[in-house]
DNA sequence: GGATACATGTAAGATGTTACATGATTGT
DNA sequence: ACAATCATGTAACATCTTACATGTATCC
């Protein structure tokens, strides 16, 4: 089965924690800056229909009044929610999507093994490094005919996988220490 | 006249430089690694159809066959791009949408005066560390209750925007200066 | 004449935004 | 009774993705 939006993953590992409403769930995204998704009832509503579709959770009432309604995962939910913390960071996520990898990452904690966070950072790591290589590559390459905002901007961009580069190996450490602080 | 989207405005800076076809449009945002954008032409040619309903830019032949067909910006596509460029960097724009605030900055060189681009950069660096204050403040209250990656993924999250109120600084500087390189 | 690159577009479908509509529960 | 807050959902609309369909120019 095709994997969901990050929504609906977020959705997964939210109810994963305990049992909620949709409402509860509004709330819980509205409350953390764990940015990058919107608590509109018209995204997040229509996203628990998809993943009750998907036979990955069910709801504790039926539809119609307009009471409290909780949804919980099924095993086949946690099956989905699991496979999609274990995937691989990829080239593509790194460039289009890395907040997505982000969200992701967060909810590793508690569930997944250690050692699969630290896999996670390490290959986080290296794909950011080609990415910055990359990057470094056209600014090398087309410096001279952009304009000065231009190429400040791409040196930001630079600097910010860098950064974010740097985080992940001394994250990386951190986890495989086994110290779950700093 | 309301904005359009990002790419929207992205096509009318292209645009502003020289007249170019879709087709050119698609291969520079394939060619940049400015990404945020695809090449998709399910994308570009409903965006230009779009630019051009506003009246904001206009067409060198009818369509019909499938030849080369060149857009160029009017005066009012002039009007709104430069409207666009100039709009302050609101905190919601550095919550939800960083990517396009540095989108805007890139295009400023060559046709804003320095100075707007100068205060720009003031600004956001204002607002990114507001930001960074709001998450602090977050991570402060509920460091307790967040798994160990989630607290990382916050780190990392503040560690991210701090760097960009760096560069913010930096590139302030070097553009006051107005020295036009690094 | 055929390959390749140039070039424009649409159709179906997924997802999200904003705005609206409305009912249920709790405290005063 | 009334207000506040809890709670669920839809409608209209905009935008984007993927996949497809097709015509045109140039070079060999």
């Amino acid at each position: 089965m095709k994997p969901d939006t990050v929504l609906g993953h977020a959705l997964l590992g939210s109810l994963q924690q305990e049992p909620r409403s949709g409402y509860d769930l509004r709330k819980l995204f509205t409350m953390t800056p764990l940015n990058h998704f919107s608590d509109s009832p018209g995204a997040i509503y229509p996203a628990l229909a998809r993943l009750r579709a998907r036979g990955w959770v069910v709801v504790s009432r039926p539809s119609g009044s307009r009471r409290r309604r909780e949804f919980r995962l099924t095993p086949a939910g946690r099956r989905a929610w699991v496979a999609w913390l274990r995937r691989s960071p990829s080239r593509a996520d790194v460039t289009w999507n890395l907040d997505g990898l982000m969200v992701r990452f967060a909810f590793m904690g508690g569930r997944l093994p250690t050692s699969a966070a630290v896999r996670f950072l390490g290959e986080l790591a290296r794909e950011l490094d080609a990415h910055v290589r990359s990057l470094r590559r056209y600014l090398e390459s087309a410096a001279g005919s952009m304009t000065a905002t231009g190429r400040l901007a791409l040196e930001s961009g630079i600097e910010s996988y860098e950064a974010r580069a740097r985080w992940a190996r001394r994250a990386r450490r951190v986890l495989a220490r086994g110290r779950g602080r700093t």
